[in-house]
DNA sequence: CCACAGGACGGCT
DNA sequence: AGCCGTCCTGTG
């Protein structure tokens, strides 16, 4: 558990552990966050406006309230779980992970809203990071409200409700490629209630999985990236090529199919298994694992 | 020009 | 049930 404190209108966390910008805003999980310099961040998240800094110990909140912070930050920067007792478990006996986690001490898992998940995942697949960040920005500047903030031009991320009411053609400008008629049908699927999001969430974790693979160009890897990334469920294994190569490389000495692969995890990492993931991906990717 | 990028669909066997 | 060509767009 974190102490904060509020001083004007900054929430600070001293001596904030398990955090660092770098590790949890690069894992690959977000889209939104900026970094304009060493120590300091900006992002967009659930409608708020966001001024990051990060000096190396503390973690200050700037221009934010005690109401957003409580309702909306807290939350998503997942300060109410014990990441310490998280790393002694899943280093316990496991060399590789230990080494993992010591590369990407500074991972949370952030609790990002869901529909923005779902869509920001979509457009992910066959897709890099700069194109999807482009992609995602661009869809907020043409079909967000805009908020009032520190800097000028910044828009939320749009709602289902909202992109539901669009026509397939006024997606062509965001540049999302094939994927287009993916968000134009699965913002309506969220609308009509024609994928239960209360199996969804409250579900078995088989149920849950299966009931997103009923939106239109959600398989499983994006199905349980969504899960994971929204804060939804955290006992899941995304599998995709950089765990794939990862876990050939370190776990298993050969290339697993993805089912092998996710059976293995979840076995052996259990309820921790989304965090294993992104320590894992983070190191992969960042050491690029497998790549020779 | 071609390969590939943090996949998934749809038509074929 | 599994395989595989194809899908937009940008980058190297």
């Amino acid at each position: 558990m974190n102490k904060w404190i509020m001083k004007k209108n900054n929430i600070i966390i001293n001596n904030i552990e398990h955090f660092d910008p770098v590790h949890t805003f690069e894992c690959g999980q977000c889209f939104r966050w900026e970094r304009i310099d060493d120590s300091h961040w900006f992002g967009v998240v659930k409608g708020l406006a966001l001024d990051l800094e990060w000096n190396g110990k503390d973690l200050i909140l700037h221009n934010t309230t005690e109401d957003d912070f409580l309702k909306v930050w807290y939350s998503y920067f997942d300060l109410g779980r014990d990441y310490g007792d998280i790393k002694n478990r899943l280093s316990k006996n496991d060399p590789v992970m230990r080494e993992a986690i010591g590369f990407g001490y500074g991972i949370r898992l952030l609790k990002q809203d869901f529909q923005e998940t779902l869509i920001s995942f979509l457009i992910s697949q066959n897709n890099g990071i700069p194109r999807i960040k482009k992609i995602v920005e661009s869809m907020a500047k043409s079909y967000g409200d805009p908020i009032e903030c520190s800097r000028p031009g910044v828009h939320a991320f749009p709602s289902c409700e909202r992109l539901s009411k669009l026509a397939l053609e006024d997606f062509r400008v965001i540049r999302a490629g094939y994927r287009d008629k993916y968000i134009h049908r699965v913002t309506r699927q969220v609308c009509s209630g024609e994928v239960s999001l209360d199996t969804i969430m409250k579900g078995s974790i088989k149920e849950a999985r299966l009931e997103m693979q009923k939106f239109f160009g959600v398989g499983q890897k994006v199905a349980d990236c969504t899960l994971l990334f929204s804060g939804t469920r955290y006992d899941i294994f995304p599998v995709d090529r950089w765990v794939r190569r990862v876990m050939a490389e370190l776990y298993l000495g050969y290339e697993a199919d993805n089912e092998e692969i996710n059976s293995f995890a979840m076995k052996k990492f259990g309820e921790l298994a989304g965090f294993a993931q992104q320590y894992l991906f983070y190191y992969a990717r960042e050491k690029k694992i497998g790549m020779y």
